[in-house]
DNA sequence: AAGATACGAACGATCGTTAGTTCGTATTGC
DNA sequence: GCAATACGAACTAACGATCGTTCGTATCTT
């Protein structure tokens, strides 16, 4: 009757008590560190402690595991854009709460960013298309955010959606080096990342040369 | 001077007329796009038009094929780096070519690059190592730039390994941009990341608020 | 003649997954 | 209160497919 809906559509994000969430955390170690496609049930299993089969007691596929953990971070991002669009702030305030957000969420969990970031590609056709829409989604935030900078003049010109992405990619980037840094040590690091955006690195000595 | 020279690149990977250079190349291409555990010997024999056992008449091992990769890769980016370390330029000319030559690699075969970047973790164990040695040395490369600037008072303080490896992450990462830039089109394409990282992103009317 | 290159057959291992079953615990009916 | 029942979660066995790879042999080129 109603067997096309799912019954439970689950806690998106991974976090729970339960064994379920515990085992999805382990897989999304497990991806992180070795890949996707490098990783078996068994060895998932394994490290759960119990057989591959009893995996499907609470997962009904190898890439049922995958979709939640990317979707899962897919819309903690989204959500957060769509919040700060909606912040009456400057939009270099408003770029600054994004930087810092955007970081926070990374190191919230980074195991489930680096899959996020690098295993989207396994998913297959349905999810595949639905994941990049996402985060097509998300990169058109950033896009819009320098887009109306550049309008309002407080930022250079140059192609929106190609900032976007660099500054993704560097913040994203960023998860491997080797600090974690604590809930006090991110707002000098998202700090650091707006001041370099801002103003690059040389000294205002050295006048800018901007041609372009 | 130095700026007119090897016209040619001398692309860094596995390049030749062989029938052994050609599966290889295929091979880089379904690493790239596939990951490299997820691409099949016997995938790579169909691209190639051969059976699967007919490619161990060219290579010993699948990994055969992602050690040439991976290392044609890494060994073309440490010559650069030290071919311009030798250089009698300032700071800011070498990072300025340094920008120019990497960016000209990556987009000299965006394949091998994308293997090079993300692959290289299924390197097994002699080699990995020996790998993650040659990107090291990239990587202070770069770092060493940063940190002569700061000595001479041309760049602003900061962790000039982790500035590296920030940079490194843009520039790979600008690989996955539509556009591929012929050999015209790179030169602005360098200034683009130079100015950006040099100057950043605000107009120079807000003053910089560098408290770091 | 001989090396390079291709083939078909097949090996043992491992893959994701299904099926059938057991066991303990919670929920229900009386 | 207590047996009957339902269910979550684990197990063993095993399926068909695919994995990387080896072997012996045939064919082409030089």
């Amino acid at each position: 009757m109603f067997e096309g809906q799912p019954a439970e559509i689950a806690s998106n994000t991974i976090i729970g008590n339960g064994r379920r969430a515990q085992i999805a955390r382990l897989a999304t170690e497990l991806f992180h560190r070795k890949g996707y496609a490098a990783t078996s049930m068994r060895e998932l299993a394994s490290v759960s402690g119990i057989e591959a089969p009893s995996l499907y007691n609470h997962f009904s596929s190898k890439e049922t595991l995958l979709h939640e953990i990317c979707f899962g971070m897919a819309d903690a991002f989204v959500s957060t854009a769509q919040r700060i669009s909606a912040m009456d702030l400057s939009v270099t305030d408003r770029l600054a709460l994004a930087i810092k957000e955007h970081l926070r969420l990374l190191f919230s969990d980074r195991e489930a960013v680096g899959v996020f970031v690098h295993e989207w590609r396994h998913l297959s056709d349905p999810s595949l298309q639905a994941f990049k829409t996402l985060r097509l989604d998300y990169e058109q935030f950033f896009a819009r955010l320098f887009q109306e900078g550049m309008n309002q003049g407080v930022f250079v010109q140059g192609d929106p959606l190609w900032l976007g992405r660099q500054l993704l990619l560097l913040m994203n980037g960023s998860m491997h080096s080797a600090i974690r840094p604590d809930a006090e040590a991110l707002i000098p690091l998202a700090q650091r990342f707006l001041d370099l955006w801002l103003y690059g690195i040389a000294h205002s000595t050295s006048a800018p040369n901007q041609t372009h």
